[in-house]
DNA sequence: ACGGCCATGTCCGAAAACCGCGAGACAGGC
DNA sequence: GCCTGTCTCGCGGTTTTCGGACATGGCCGT
């Protein structure tokens, strides 16, 4: 009696300077989940509450995808930015990654400077929170978040990846 | 970025035998809730949470619910049996109100056949909760389950009422 | 018969725990 | 003094846990 439209989606892999990662993408061509091989557990928790009920079947993501995450790594930083990425979280966490994808290429902001962005000025731990929990990664740039003392703080990659992805994009603009 | 497609509902009001009833329709024709007007208050409470979001408008509900309602009131006790309903509950809760349907009028269960009848029979208190959170009354003929020693034990609209119900039901078929 | 007792399964609301922070206080080292 | 590192604590949204509540039905005494 529930509807039971089980969506389907394609799980990709793909290798990159900073290990194998998995894509996720709908029928749509919108990126649903993104992150490194070596947490797959976590992605698939995260997809699980995301997408409730769609099934997973191995496949190629979307040529226009798999270019842009290429150009990205080959060091046309600003390459992902015309993905489409689809997620479901709460309001909250919606306006979060959505000011995310705001910030440039090159650039950083700092918790703080994150929750003023979107009205919430001392809701800093909870930007924190909403940051680790994206299901997008690298698409939707967390790791363009630090400390505000300048430290890397933390990334559900682990923090030499987020070091790594800082230095490509500031070598690149 | 929530998705906030705010379904209309349509709220009608009935005169029956026993008291004024609240009849909610969907745009679909399928009927989302029926409660007793004394009642109000509940089926707001049930239907905030089957159908979160959602506006309610008063508005005459399809006339093949009205006439289906009409003839049940006036002697044919099993034309409600072709009526459409859409409800939202857990999966424990579908289970529980698809085998009420199952009841034919006329007869009852104890709220022990029924948890067997889903395959638990040992969810007896579940059941009887599950029961009175149904949002359609009537329809889904909570009113036909009783207690193993044929005591009535409860019912969201008044025994009263549930007495009525059954009487009607067992002088017509 | 009748009245108490208790095991039972599910759901809901409240409360607490959890954190990818940041500001302020404080202690040392120069 | 000044700079730096460590510590403490308040912050806010989300998740998890927990404690009742309940439209029962046996069992066991009287």
């Amino acid at each position: 009696m529930t509807d039971a439209r089980r969506e389907v989606l394609r799980l990709d892999r793909i290798e990159t300077p900073v290990g194998e990662m998995l894509v996720v993408t709908d029928g749509e061509g919108a990126v649903r989940a993104l992150d490194f091989a070596d947490y797959e557990p976590r992605m698939m928790r995260l997809l699980a509450r995301h997408a409730p009920g769609a099934t997973l079947t191995p496949g190629q993501a979307p040529e226009a995808v798999r270019q842009a995450l290429a150009a990205y790594f080959a060091g046309d930083v600003r390459a992902l930015e015309g993905l489409r990425v689809k997620t479901a979280g709460t309001a909250f966490q919606a306006e979060v990654w959505a000011a995310l994808r705001a910030i440039p290429a090159g650039e950083t902001r700092s918790y703080g400077q994150l929750a003023a962005a979107i009205g919430r000025p001392s809701a800093v731990r909870a930007v924190g929170l909403a940051n680790g929990s994206n299901p997008v990664g690298v698409i939707v740039p967390c790791h363009r978040v630090i400390g505000a003392n300048g430290t890397l703080t933390g990334y559900a990659g682990g923090l030499e990846r987020k070091r790594w992805l800082l230095a490509h994009e500031a070598g690149a603009v």
